[in-house]
DNA sequence: CGACACATGTAACACGTTACATGATTTG
DNA sequence: CAAATCATGTAACGTGTTACATGTGTCG
């Protein structure tokens, strides 16, 4: 939902046509969620469709323009004003891996929190080098700041990471002794879970 | 992806039919993401016609039960071992809203972070009880284990999430008064980015 | 009996990615 | 001229959500 958003609140600021909306959200976040092409005009013609926004003629050059509508307005202006909530948090795919490779055999979750600690400061290194590269050109061109923000973002995230792990080595340490995994083997006889699915 | 693999490094453990996967799963992440029913029988349609499970016959009681297949098993050890990289991070809404909104007009940057604080702090709370309400049992199940974990990683990632916010609360204290958001009024003047879409 | 949980699906739709087709313009 | 970029699309596919249909079993 975030790219319709995204595009409509482009559009809001003024007519354009499809590449050009590629480039503007891109130069904004830094290209760190490439855009697709093809997403922007299927994602334009719903725009359309739900009239949210109607192509407005050619602009001299003979690009497909956009220009927002009324109802249009009223969605971005909703958008911003409605804060991103917990109800249905993203799936985090290393949450759910971790998860599932603590309550499961044959799963060595060592090796796996080890290489995942080893690959996360690899990319909050990454985030951190982008970060200071960006900081230098030092301009305060408002896209700039918002590029180094959204690295700022990043970096807070792949920071909250890594303590994370270490949070899950720690507690690991700690239970590695009082849990063979699970209460009752699985193959011995059958789970709770198997019986009751219901929780 | 994360659900065909979850499911998945679940038949690993055990066959299964599609309703206990389903709860099997909920288990495990205690319903942060609730998964749809629905979802699961297709992905074990895809699952069997790509040969990682099959069909395996009834367990007595007439459920459409599954079995991991031998390509199945290792694309879950791959899973497993694979850690999750930061090419290509999951968009952040919040990010890609924020960007947005310091680099167009007609949008109160100052109010939406007010708001965003607010309701940032209000999922945490929330986290951070349910987390001492699933601790207050102590059970030494992995399951319990695996879903005070999961609380952790929202909790932690609230927490950064509210450090970034202030962070940006203080970026944009520091920096109101040098730019007018952007260089050029975009109003005034064609801007650089509408001429040049191109980075 | 009526409500609810269990259980298996299908259909429609939204969103997202990759790849392909097509042509104009720019640039080395 | 060749390659890259600009520019607009379409098609196929995977993933995910919501809603609907259908039937069984259980429990108050």
């Amino acid at each position: 939902m975030s790219i319709r958003h995204s595009l409509l609140a482009l559009l809001h600021d003024q007519p354009m046509y499809g590449y050009q909306l590629r480039s503007e959200f891109e130069e904004r976040t830094g290209s760190t969620w490439p855009l697709n092409i093809g997403q922007v005009y299927t994602t334009l013609d719903r725009l359309e469709r739900d009239g949210l926004a109607i192509k407005d003629g050619d602009d001299g050059e003979g690009h497909v323009v956009y220009r927002i509508t009324a109802s249009g307005k009223a969605e971005v202006s909703q958008w911003f004003a409605a804060p991103v909530v917990a109800t249905n948090p993203p799936r985090n795919e290393l949450a759910i891996k971790l998860s599932l490779a603590m309550t499961l055999d044959n799963v060595d979750v060592e090796m796996l929190l080890q290489a995942q600690r080893t690959a996360s400061m690899r990319n909050l290194q990454t985030y951190t080098r982008q970060r200071r590269e960006a900081a230098k050109s030092d301009s305060n061109d408002s896209q700039d700041v918002a590029w180094i923000l959204v690295l700022d973002s990043l970096v807070f995230g792949a920071e909250a990471e890594i303590r994370w792990l270490d949070h899950c080595e720690g507690w690991l340490r700690k239970h590695r002794f009082r849990t063979s995994k699970s209460p009752a083997s699985h193959a011995a006889e059958p789970t709770n879970a198997t019986k009751e699915p219901t929780r």
